[in-house]
DNA sequence: AGCGTATTGGAGACCGATCTCCAATTAATT
DNA sequence: AATTAATTGGAGATCGGTCTCCAATACGCT
């Protein structure tokens, strides 16, 4: 009962997407992602409440996919030490298949104007992040991991520095170089001890 | 023969620097460091050609005495396990008393607009890269670090762990804990294998 | 065919930031 | 005291981005 859309959310998004891997969040601009896609700025408009909005979905968007794929990892396999290598390997292997959306992983959430998001967005943030979090906590513990310090080192082993191998390409404006993974999973399994 | 300057150079970098730790690059434009010190927008022009010059000035100010000590702790040791662990140690602690430019050290040099930098700073910007770096190379040899592999292995433990180490702690808000430096020595130590 | 509705497409108001310009100010020099 | 030079202290032009508004459009439904 309507005009038929001629650009859809996704169709935004990935733009947006596009635009902040190459020029960081404050390219993403509302007159920039219409320009992109071709669309005129009022078709942005309609689809996102405004520039806040925009940035809130690009970054969860982004942050929901690499998650749900990093928290299957994490709970898929039942031996501790392997679940732990195999995650740091995952980070790695996504971000060489979504080079875009891990140049977006790289910022935090307060680059994408957090302190202004919504109460709906800021949920959704912590909803996902309280997930993996909790899954890395089981994991820690199965590890035998006692005080705050040894879940700190199990952290930083599984998302921190895997991301930090990424992030070191990137920003030379290297290709991931194909020992990447090799070398993260090595460096996670030292890390572990 | 000259009417004495109300506001030096580095009052106003220090301005840039508390912008830029609270709201990231975005948050450095001429207008609020003027604002931050009190003068007139006039009186920032007189010192930076325009708002590159003063993010280039900013970065560059920073990283250069982040560096300066850097490069003394990894060079100042003969052992070069030893030196790696002050390396590594030296990183966090210099976060811990600067946590202000620390929080620009989390950022590139992109998001400081490195693209639109003059030669002149695009210069001193490569300069003090390739000094660290050149340090580093030597540091590597001494370990025995064959091949490329091995080369980043080091460069990820000493500066890139540490500094990711500072990263999480400043994306979340919280303060450095006092075992931060014991934790990234450790971690450093087990990278080198 | 005609109605209702969601979307397009774009014009333009508004706002904040960059940058220019220049008279007024202040101090060293002559 | 007069001169000179560097800086201040703004006023305002200009540009780009955000956001509003509304007529035109295109489709499903009756």
């Amino acid at each position: 009962m309507a005009r038929p859309p001629r650009f859809d959310t996704d169709q935004l998004l990935d733009a947006a997407v596009r635009l902040a891997a190459s020029g960081g969040p404050a390219a993403v601009t509302m007159s920039a992602v219409a320009q992109a896609v071709g669309a005129p700025s009022g078709s942005v408009y309609h689809r996102f409440a405004g520039r806040t909005a925009l940035l809130a979905e690009v970054w969860l968007r982004t942050v929901e996919r690499f998650q749900e794929g990093y928290f299957a990892v994490l709970t898929g396999e039942p031996d501790p030490r392997r679940a732990a290598r195999a995650a740091s390997r995952h980070v790695v292997a996504w971000c060489r298949e979504n080079p875009d959306e891990a140049a977006l992983l790289l910022y935090g959430a307060a680059d994408f104007g957090r302190a202004d998001w919504s109460d709906e967005h800021a949920r959704r943030a912590d909803s996902g992040n309280d997930r993996v979090f909790a899954a890395l906590a089981d994991l820690a513990e199965a590890l035998g991991a006692q005080d705050e310090q040894a879940r700190d080192r199990i952290a930083l082993a599984l998302v921190d520095f895997p991301l930090t191998v990424v992030r070191r390409h990137l920003r030379a404006g290297t290709p991931l170089p194909p020992h990447a993974e090799d070398l993260t999973e090595h460096c996670t399994a030292a890390l572990l001890g």
